[in-house]
DNA sequence: GTACGCTGCTTGCGCAAGCAAACATATCAA
DNA sequence: TTGATATGTTTGCTTGCGCAAGCAGCGTAC
């Protein structure tokens, strides 16, 4: 999504257009970054009622310690804001996969727990998701440095604020970044 | 977004998790897909007041004969659904970025076209929008293997229907595809 | 301890986008 | 022709999510 075939030039402002490999590269990533995610929702949708934001929130609960994390943390983990994080929570909790405690040490926070019954959807819907993320996405990277893949995609997700779940990491200098509770 | 970190056995159905290369790939491409796009699209509204689909659908307009394209077949090179791009080319033409012609051999089809002051709104908006991209995703991919990449990743992308606008590969088989327009 | 500001979460509202139904035109069969 | 069916687009409705405002609890200064 970068280019006019017409215009080729450089830019005014002199940044350099993108050479063809470039362009490739950057064609095939931006149409993967639309068309991968909305196949892997909808194998979970259909197999289990879940949209990748709910799956990523059971995923992400179920590695914390006591399956428990409070709502900005999670929010930050899937890349949610966290009114959108509030009521993924809530409709999961409607279906008796996530509990809300009150967070013991500040009264302000809540904590989301997965419930038996979240883990035991979130264990059921893993292999289809699995399965997927082999075929749409894995299978294909069987000729590519999954290192240096993985570093260069990387640095891509995490270089930047990018809304909104504004990146944890540079915070305003010199706040403490302390956190109470677990 | 696949694998919890207790259960680290293979599957019933033996598809086989993913090693830690590859869950490393997994994550950073997942995260990726989440946060270059919002990035890119918060700098285009920033900039110029478009999203990312409208850009899209403006570029895609400009590489095009006459400017001009089907309705249906600008749905599919942006990824919406037909009725998704009905909206956005009304966006659109609400502020003469594009206007919409009546196909001359087919009148059941809209052509969306391209105007001057479209063309001129796209041309202002490439400059800083490249340089999001080369700054938010090309210059992670040095260490990378271009073409490999390229070929990795669309694939991806290229592989399964994936909803909302089905590839028009892999139409119900037999179908003679034929389009009169243009 | 009370007042003030800050933080964590939720709620109200608006928007973008998908699905399905409606609509308009085309095409084909008889 | 006339109907029956297929195709291209739009419209009605619903959903998910972000922003901004609201609210409750915390921390600090006095």
């Amino acid at each position: 999504m970068t280019k006019r075939s017409s215009a080729p030039a450089a830019t005014k402002a002199g940044i350099r257009p993108l050479n063809p490999a470039e362009e490739a590269a950057w064609r095939a990533l931006a149409r993967a970054i639309l068309v991968v995610p909305r196949t892997l929702e909808a194998e979970l949708i259909e197999a289990h009622g879940l949209n990748l934001a709910e799956y990523s929130v059971l995923m992400n609960l179920s590695e914390h310690p006591d399956r428990a994390m409070r709502m900005s943390e999670l929010a930050d983990a899937v890349a949610l804001s966290v009114s959108g994080l509030t009521r993924v929570v809530e409709r999961l909790s409607r279906q008796g996969l996530v509990t809300r405690v009150r967070c013991e040490t500040d009264a302000r926070g809540q904590l989301a727990h997965l419930t038996d019954a979240g883990f035991a959807t979130l264990e059921a819907a893993y292999p289809r998701h699995l399965e997927g993320v082999r075929r749409h996405v894995m299978d294909h990277l069987v000729d590519v440095d999954l290192a240096k893949f993985a570093d260069a995609v990387g640095n891509m997700a995490a270089a930047e604020p990018g809304p909104p779940a504004r990146r944890s990491a540079g915070r305003p200098p010199s706040v403490p970044a302390k956190r109470a509770g677990r």
